[in-house]
DNA sequence: CTGAAAGCGCTTACAG
DNA sequence: CTGAAAGCGCTTACAG
């Protein structure tokens, strides 16, 4: 492979000025600077990323931490943030991080091995050493999607209580009293979301009442599957259902739909997120949209500028989100739906 | 940040001995190599990617070279890849590039300066410098999920003329002779399975009309829903569609509902790959299952074994598919469609 | 505007 | 088993 060395030696300069025109810095004269681009285009010579990284102590890549098995809406975000980083510049560096303490450990170490200039996190790591080494480092970092306040970072989030507490105040307006809650307690936000389920019936006057919830382990189409079943086998009574992520209300449409229930016809549902998949199925998801490609944006330029800025200032973003009605809610039938 | 200097003042020896325990080389006096270890864990110092990939003139990490707005089957497929490049020691490093020249030759500039050990390539780029960069510096590359013979490199994938075939041929057994189809000319896939479809009425005895078939600008819902309207407005009879992907599959299950038709009681479509949310789609999609992490798998361990030993032989692996029948297909009614 | 020189943090013959 | 030394390909004061 060509080195600095071999340009400056075929365009009679010393590397030094080779350098300055492949950095674009002033004072260089314009004839060595065309010869030096000349030689570049010729060769073929592209800098070598390794070499640079070590003597500037950077990297120039940012690591995105996210979970291994990353949902829809995730995907969404971070080809967001894949596609802001490289307009900035930066190279990124996925992180895939799996539910297990070695798979954090192993996050963590690569991490100090590789100098990011800043981390995105989608994922929320446990592990306090991880949260350590970025304190003590002065590691920029962003959340994008969630809010923990513990962490000393910057976060860009929707306010998930609130935005919970809409989707169960739609089912209200349209007349619903009796409204099961899909939820989990994996990830803040399985608990602000179930708070806002809460609060929503409380503003209501409507009790709540644990028989109406099911807490699944993760956030999959499959849980949603089994925790509208185990709703059903319950044999309780209840016209609508919120589901805290867009995945678990699909799972319990289509559970719903295999033991011969209508939606919304006989049980409304509402979801979270407003993933791609939403929109065309059948039927179509009545859900609470985040607005991804805005998180994703403002991820990257907040993060950028806590990585180039004197102040390290972070701060606490609350996007709007928005109620988008489609066709999986309506008002409920006279008749109770069971007995 | 602590380095290798340190660690060896620390522990009273050489760097030489410091970087042998560290790379688990043979010859160190336990005892130093007990002390070393020490302080490597009470400083926390891990090794720096930058120095160690420049003096060893290789960087442990393979890319991975994808289309910006990769789809659900490529999702899956990756995900799987990644994970096995990590047990195998590898970083990865994603490359995601769009369908426009600039963001090809960004990506070869980019692999230029970063010397990946080897490349996976998910995604078909045309530029023809880069498959030459690839071969002349002889960088291990493996294609997966599809075939390339022009390119010198390892392939895996399935027939995907067999497979669209097999797609045919299932709606064929069940008694359809009118048989539309979706497809793309996008990727060297859009072509075989085309292809496949023409064989497999050939095969039949079933004449191609090309009134049946109607090609899309790329495989996502919305060109599925697209290319649905158009079979329709044709107002042609078809009693069954064969759509080249799951999720132009989707897509046309989705228009059809919404004009009043019944899948599969009027019309029944079969997809092709399988990806995850076809077996919760209402109906469920009856499809052509890819062995994604069969694929996954073996592109992985294809590389590693082109990056490790001497030959540099490439392979074309071609790997058994199936189809799944689900409820999306069935037999034709009588009546035909329309009149 | 330009070059010689030092240095970044590692690995690897080489000599002992 | 071990250390001194060279070298990887860059950037960056520094002196001119």
């Amino acid at each position: 492979m060509v080195s600095i060395k071999e340009i400056a030696e075929k365009a009679g300069v010393s590397v030094s000025t080779v350098s300055r025109v492949i950095n674009d810095k002033q004072n260089v004269n314009p004839e060595k600077r065309a010869k030096i681009l000349q030689m570049v285009k010729a060769t073929g010579y592209v800098p070598n990323r390794a070499a640079r990284d070590m003597v500037m102590k950077r990297s120039f890549t940012v690591g995105i931490i996210i979970p291994m098995t990353f949902n829809m809406f995730q995907r969404q975000l971070f080809s967001d943030i894949e596609h802001h980083l490289e307009e900035f510049g930066y190279h990124s560096s996925f992180y895939f991080v799996a539910m297990s303490q070695e798979s954090e450990t192993a996050c963590l170490r690569r991490l100090k091995g590789e100098k990011t200039d800043g981390v995105i996190l989608l994922h929320e790591i446990e592990l306090p050493e991880f949260h350590e080494y970025l304190e003590t480092n002065d590691i920029p970092s962003v959340i994008a999607t969630f809010e923990k306040e513990q962490w000393k970072a910057t976060s860009i989030h929707i306010s998930e209580k609130e935005a919970a507490c809409a989707a169960v105040n739609h089912l209200i307006m349209l007349g619903h009293k009796e409204i099961a809650l899909i939820c989990g307690k994996r990830y803040s936000f399985g608990n602000q979301r179930w708070q806002g389920y809460m609060n929503a019936l409380e503003a209501a006057g409507i009790s709540y009442d644990e028989k109406n919830v099911v807490f699944v382990d993760s956030y999959s189409i499959p849980d949603g599957m089994a925790g509208m079943k185990e709703l059903l086998d319950r044999k309780l009574s209840f016209s609508a259902l919120f589901a805290i992520t867009d995945e678990l209300a699909i799972g319990a449409m289509r559970y719903l739909e295999d033991q011969g229930y209508h939606v919304p016809g006989d049980i409304s549902v509402v979801g979270c997120d407003d993933i791609e998949i939403s929109s065309y199925t059948i039927p179509r998801l009545t859900t609470i949209r985040q607005p991804v490609s805005e998180m994703g944006h403002m991820s990257v330029s907040m993060l950028h500028s806590l990585i180039t800025s004197e102040s390290k200032m972070n701060v606490n973003i609350a996007l709007p989100f928005t109620l988008i009605e489609r066709e999986s809610t309506a008002k409920p039938k006279k008749a109770k739906l069971l007995p």
